[in-house]
DNA sequence: ATCAGAGGTGTTTTT
DNA sequence: CACCTCTGAT
């Protein structure tokens, strides 16, 4: 049926059929990475003869599982429906639900979403009595999802006392709560799965002996208790296939661990690699550009790509008077490609921080071009899709208390917070739940608040008549009055989009039950929690993006913008080797997402925390080979720094070189802050202010230029 | 209990 | 700039 031989090239074939050891196909961008993993699964089951649900395959979203099982339905029909496929989240999530027991789940359980996981925190932070403006709740979240990421959570530690201001204290109130209410969050996925792994040898076993062969998508961007997640149920010698390219590794700040694929070979037993590098997607430009600019990194197995496609295309850098002038020049181009024939769908407007896309949003819409933000607010976590589904969550599990008092009070019932502080006191000390809780204080509200319970109360016993998902959610929408609620507090326009959004939460549900028809509630809500808007289809609209959220996507043309020293490589990794070549391998992702045509730009200035500020040309762009910009679209005289072309240890600012107008990148001293670099300025004479990194002292200040001493070398 | 307005604060990137 | 929290007025 399937000609391997003819459908793969020699590298690609070697990768799928070499099923006897554990493999490291190292993947350069456009080599046919997916085409590897899906060719394999189906070898393994139509020739191997391994059952489908054998097989587990771990991807890095949601939206890439569905479009592999997908492609894998072409290749091998039903069977590939079988395939246990999906995030490390998900698979864990799915483990956990079956076995969780083991590790004291009960049955249940929920998952709290990121905004609901924050404002526990916040809960958390005002009982301990912390202020909230000295460390903020974030810090806390962060570094507690942090910590358990790591093998120490995973094996019951507790973080370190004394690392951060209370910090144990916070972590276990957070805990605490989390498990009052029968709630796990985004990390505990994993980590209670893993616990579970090596608490229960029996479980791990279970799984370990069901999954015949894993494979592993992206495992650049793997941490260390993925792989710890992996060696548990692969052993050291095991039927393991990890994919992936060290170039591309740009999750480090997440905790992805480098060495995982740099070491792959030391991690498991026999290890046969498989390298590809003939490239089928791009122009011989683009690849050029791509392999130049890499080779600037230390930190790399090292391989080349070669382009393999006889295509011709643009290949240009501008640099631009300001963000609305990029902006402008974008667009123009956009509506250039639009006309000669190249669909929306196959563009895409590609940035480092989410804070860009305005821009671009503003002008796409003045002309009218059809434009889609990825990575913006994701459809659960809307205001009245996370309103309504408040409800469902409260309804299903009746301990958890951010459902609770988000349901009771949107739309508002005259009952506020006193109250609910109250109940909610009342519930954790008789260890009831929220809703016995009101039941027992009945007697005690006022008659407002009692009339108010009653309403409530109602939709909940309300929705217990139902047992399809759709249902409940229609239900919900109903008896809340919603549509009316939104209808009376926002305008016209908003309001009709809100009401599309809220036909859009029954549909979801009503594709729910499709797919999953053994799916519970409690299955419908955590499967929400795990959706996030990369998981969105985009349609024939023109992308706006991250370059994180471009990972593994592909168009026509692209536009890589922002190209400045301070944005991209952003701030604090100018200075840390490190980070700097993630920024670096950021920047090659975003340059091989390309097929066609790649547009490079920056701007000049750019308006930053309100203030218009210079910045110089990134030195990525001088690593690419742009020395200079395209002199038609310089309209400025200024001068920015050089470097090198081919600075091993990335670029000390030179700091003589710059020129009198462009004090960005040199070095400075402060009295009491010590040395620094400039990243850009702002302000004129007198009130020259200057953004300096401070790497000893708090990093990122504002500092009136005049109290500054410039530092010759 | 709710809302509007002031004022302070801080920004990477996301499963 | 944009968000968020706190405050004081209804």
């Amino acid at each position: 049926m399937i000609n391997y031989k003819n459908e793969l090239n020699q590298g690609q074939y070697e990768a799928v059929v070499r099923t006897e050891n554990p493999l490291l196909v190292l993947a350069g961008a456009g080599t046919g990475k997916t085409r590897v993993i899906t060719y394999r699964i189906a070898y393994l089951i139509n020739e191997i003869g391994i059952e489908p649900e054998r097989i587990l395959a771990v991807t890095f979203t949601n939206k890439a599982a569905e479009e592999m099982k997908h492609r894998l339905r072409g290749l091998v029909g039903t069977a590939a429906s079988s395939v246990w496929m999906g995030t490390f989240h998900s698979i864990s999530l799915r483990i956990l639900r079956r076995d969780g027991s083991a590790v004291g789940l009960k049955p249940g359980f929920g998952v709290i979403d990121q905004d609901d996981r924050m404002a526990l925190f916040r809960e958390v932070i005002k009982t301990l009595k912390i202020d909230h403006k000295k460390y903020p709740p974030k810090q806390y979240m962060n570094k507690i999802s942090w910590f358990k990421n790591t093998p120490q959570y995973v094996e019951r530690q507790i973080p370190d006392a004394g690392s951060f201001h209370r910090i144990d204290e916070v972590f276990r109130e957070y805990q605490k709560r989390l498990d009052e209410q029968f709630l796990i969050d985004f990390d505990d996925m994993l980590s209670l799965t893993i616990r579970m792994f090596e608490v229960s040898e029996e479980v791990r076993q279970y799984y370990s002996s069901m999954f015949e062969h894993i494979l592993v998508d992206e495992y650049q961007d793997t941490n260390a208790i993925q792989f710890m997640f992996l060696r548990l149920l692969a052993g050291r010698s095991g039927r393991i296939c990890v994919v992936g390219d060290d170039d591309q590794s740009i999750y480090g700040w997440r905790g992805a661990d480098i060495r995982n694929i740099l070491e792959f070979d030391k991690h498991f037993e026999d290890v046969e690699v498989v390298k590809l590098t003939e490239n089928y997607r791009s122009t011989a430009d683009i690849i050029a550009r791509a392999n130049t600019l890499i080779k600037n990194n230390a930190m790399r197995r090292g391989k080349e790509l070669t382009a393999h496609l006889e295509m011709e295309g643009a290949l240009e850098h501008h640099s631009l008077l300001n963000e609305t002038s990029e902006a402008d020049f974008v667009t123009k181009m956009i509506s250039k490609y639009a006309d000669e024939g190249v669909s929306y769908g196959d563009m895409a407007v590609l940035y480092r921080t989410n804070a860009q896309s305005r821009n671009f949003e503003v002008n796409l819409n003045k002309v009218g071009i059809p434009y889609k933000v990825v990575g913006g607010t994701a459809f659960y976590q809307r205001r009245e899709i996370k309103d309504l589904l408040s409800y469902l969550r409260f309804f299903d599990n009746s301990f958890d208390s951010v459902s609770f008092s988000r349901s009771l009070t949107t739309p508002s019932r005259g009952i506020g917070t006193t109250t609910i502080d109250k109940i909610r006191d009342f519930a954790s000390k008789n260890a009831v739940s929220l809703i016995e809780a009101v039941k027992q204080m009945f007697p005690s509200f006022s008659r407002n608040q009692q009339e108010g319970f009653r309403q409530y109360v109602g939709i909940m016993d309300h929705l217990a008549s139902f047992t399809k998902v759709s249902d409940m959610v229609n239900g919900v929408i109903e008896r809340t009055g919603y549509k009316d609620y939104v209808l009376a507090n926002e305008s016209e326009e908003e309001a009709k989009k809100r009401i599309e959004n809220i036909h859009e939460l029954y549909n979801a549900a009503v594709a729910f039950e499709e797919t999953s028809p053994e799916g519970t509630l409690t299955d419908f809500l955590a499967s929400t929690s795990l959706s996030t808007s990369t998981d969105e289809a985009s349609g024939d609209r023109v992308s706006l993006m991250t370059i994180h959220s471009a990972k593994g996507l592909e168009f026509d043309t692209v536009f890589l913008t922002g190209l400045e020293n301070g944005l991209f490589p952003l701030y604090g990794s100018i200075d840390e080797p490190e980070q700097l070549e993630e920024e670096r391998r950021l920047c090659y992702v975003g340059i091989t997402r390309a097929k066609r045509n790649l547009y490079v730009t920056c701007a000049e200035s750019r308006i930053m925390y309100g203030n218009r500020t210079v910045s110089a040309r990134s030195y990525f762009l001088e690593e690419m080979g742009f020395a200079k910009a395209k002199a038609s679209f310089t309209p400025s005289t200024r001068q920015f720094d050089r470097f090198q072309p081919k600075a091993r240890k990335p670029m000390q600012p030179q700091g003589k070189e710059a020129s009198s107008n462009s004090k960005a990148g040199k070095k400075v001293r402060h009295e009491k802050f010590g040395d620094g670099i400039v990243i850009s300025t702002s302000g004129e004479g007198a009130s020259e202010k200057a953004e300096v990194f401070f790497k000893n002292a708090g990093g990122l200040k504002k500092i009136v230029t005049a109290f500054l001493t410039f530092v010759d070398e």
